[in-house]
This record gives C-alpha cells, sequence and structure tokens, in this order.
DNA sequence: GTCTATAGAAGGATAGAC
DNA sequence: GTCTATCCTTCTATAGAC
C-alpha cells in the first residue's frame, strides 16, 4: 500500500475510530485516571464536542475500549500444537507460544489496566477473565483430556492441570515485566518453558 | 486495653500517623487517581494545610505509603514451617499460609495499585519486588536447598524450584481474586495447595 | 502547628456557529 | 457532524489569621 493511498484510508477512516484508537492506545500506556479527554482528543485529530458525540463519557469511552480489547479473540486455538509431535516438544511448543504472548506489550497492558481499574468498573474483570483466562483454561483442559484418552499423557483432573502448567509459565519473570521491571530475555523464556513442561510430565506423564 | 486508653491513644498519635493512616486506606481502595487531597484531609480529620505541613506534594505522599507498605517485613520467615514435620506436610503447610497470604485484601490491594502506577512511579515496582516477591523466593529457595541437603528433597535449581511451587499456588482463584471477581472458599484453597504440593513432590521427591 | 479561605490550573462536558 | 469557545466543577497547592 503507497504512502498516499495509507492516507486517504487514514482520512477516510471514521471519526469513531480514530478517537478508539488513539484513546486505546493512551489508556493502556497511563491508565484511565492520568487521560484527560483534552489529551484524548488532541491525539485523534479531533475536537472534544465530535469526541462526546460519539461517546457519551469519559466512563464509557474507557469501559468501550478495554471491553472491546478484551473480547479480541485471540486465535487461542492456534496456540495449541498439532498432535503429530512428541508429547513433550508439544507441551514446550505450547508454553513457548503461550509465554511469549503473555509477555507482550499490548497483553501486559490489558491486564494493567483491567487490575487496576476493576473496583472502578467490575464488569471490566469479569469480560477479561471470561475471554481469556477461563477461554485459555476450557482449550487447554480439552487439549489435555484427549491427550490422556490417546494414552500420550496420565491427567485425572484436566482443569486443575491446565491450571498448573499454565501457573508454571508464569513465573517471576513474568511478575517483572507486568510490573514494569525487565523484559525477559529469549534465553530467560525458553529455560522457564522448559522447566514447566520438565516439572508437569513428572507429575502427569504415562507411567 | 480500655475504650478511654485508645481514645486518648488515638488522639494523642500525631497527625503525620493520622495522614499516614487515611490515605493509605484510601489508596489502597481506589488507586492514585481516584483519590483527593480533600478526601485523604476529611477522613484524616485534618485540614488539607496540615496535610501539606507534612507531605509536600500528592505524589510524595503516595510514594510514601506504598513504598512503606511494600517494604514491611512479613516475617516471611515466620511462614516456613519446622523442620520436624514429614515434606509434604510441611509444603501444605507453608503452601497454605503463602496462598492465604496473597488472598489477603492489603495484599491483593498494594499488588492492584503497584501494577497500576508501575509507569507513574517505577521505583514502586522495584520496591515491591524486592521486597515481597525476590525476598520470599530467596527464603523458600534456601530452605528447599536444606531440605536437600537433608535428605528430604531432590532439588538440582533451588530457586527455580522455589519459583515453580509458588507459581502453583497462584492458579485461577488467585487471578479472580486479583480481579475482584470472587473470593476462593477454604476447601478451594486447600484443593490448590494439596494439587500444587503433589505436582512439586512428583517433580522434586527423593527417588 | 493548625485552621479557614482561596488562588490558579485542569478536567469533564456543552452551547452555538457553521 | 464538526469545530471553537466556554461553563462549571474539582483538584492541587498556598496565603494568612490564630
Amino acid at each position: 500500500m503507497s504512502a498516499t493511498a495509507e492516507l486517504r484510508a487514514d482520512s477516510e477512516r471514521p471519526k469513531r475510530q480514530l478517537v478508539l484508537d488513539a484513546a486505546a492506545s493512551l489508556f493502556m500506556a497511563h491508565g484511565y485516571g492520568a487521560v484527560s479527554m483534552d489529551a484524548v482528543a488532541r491525539a485523534a485529530g479531533v475536537s472534544k464536542a465530535t469526541l462526546y458525540a460519539y461517546f457519551s463519557s469519559k466512563d464509557q469511552l474507557f469501559a468501550t475500549i478495554i471491553g472491546e480489547a478484551c473480547q479480541q479473540k485471540f486465535a487461542l486455538g492456534e496456540l495449541l500444537p498439532t498432535d503429530a509431535v512428541e508429547i513433550r516438544e508439544a507441551l514446550i511448543t505450547f508454553g513457548s507460544r503461550l509465554l511469549r504472548f503473555f509477555l507482550e506489550e499490548r497483553a501486559l497492558a490489558i491486564h494493567r489496566v483491567v487490575i487496576a481499574e476493576s473496583t472502578r468498573f467490575p464488569e471490566l474483570g469479569r469480560a477479561f477473565y471470561d475471554n481469556g483466562p477461563a477461554a485459555l483454561l476450557g482449550i487447554f483442559g480439552s487439549w489435555l483430556a484427549e491427550q490422556t484418552v490417546a494414552g500420550r499423557l496420565a491427567v485425572a483432573d484436566s482443569v486443575m492441570a491446565a491450571e498448573q502448567f499454565i501457573s508454571l509459565l508464569k513465573t517471576s519473570v513474568y511478575l517483572c515485566a507486568s510490573l514494569g521491571l525487565t523484559m525477559p530475555t529469549d534465553a530467560e523464556i525458553d529455560a522457564t518453558v522448559e522447566a514447566a513442561a520438565t516439572t508437569f510430565l513428572k507429575a502427569y506423564a504415562v507411567p
């Protein structure tokens, strides 16, 4: 796409979308309280009156943005590995994709802002949990159950096992990233994933 | 202590402490942006001018409070079980204490507010991590190493093992509590702890 | 040290012209 | 629908009396 085409597309894009994009970026970077409607209007290149023509209040704008961000389907199913590979390799593939997804700046930002405003906007906590962690648990738990049926794992409680594998990925490297302290290196990520797979298989491998 | 003695102690307590207590409660409940200095002064029973006599700005008041909250030594060492009991029982005792500590409203509130303001106050993220998670990892990792020397566990990388046990405690029951959705029941907490101990021991028990 | 009162700035939301 | 200009509230921070 040429630069002029981009510009045309940009200027033709409905202002509502311009506002949404600008506000999403600002809210995720700085949180609800630190972003003014003036700043949103400025970043979107529209006036405040236009902004209020589309969104009746700051609360509603915020809830719309974060709610939509939570409902984006992250194609969670695509994170699952194929059944063709050996089980340890499958777990490592899945764990590696998943931990790298958790560490993406966008995912971290959504998690941060939802936790931060969960008291002011309880419905956001619910939307985040249902569309994110709960959906993931369902998909991965089913996969673990399938592997057990296929004789590749020995999992009794597939939901608890799914919880445990995912938890094993979220060690302090994830916490440090959440807190904005340090982003882990590829080597640290790989080491965490491999340790998670090793511990998980000691507990759930077929005897 | 009698009621009158309590009252006297309260009225004699330095106003600085009154401000700190009131502000801590408000900031942890509602976050930085949603709390005004008016509200702090009202809750503390002092005037705003008095408040500003002790703290030069809202930023400084907030950083002081959260910084001190992070540096409270939670007597982490006391969470460790005695060496007298069998290893599985020791892990369950420790895990139960630790998970219940993570789920305390105060701990959840500190975690929330630190994550929320970690971009505005990066030093708080560092203080929280060093005094909380990192200190815990050190203490528990050392304990695991001791148990290995004593022949009660077979842990090669004691820090990674400590990470994993703690991560196994933080399953979705913890996430739900973080998001303000639901507080787990005692039964859910116990089930999580027992599952964590079982998985951990399959990976790290003496052969 | 403590208070009342207020200055000065910023934010959310809107009126009215085009 | 969109903009400029503005209203009203709330906020941080301070001046001045006691």
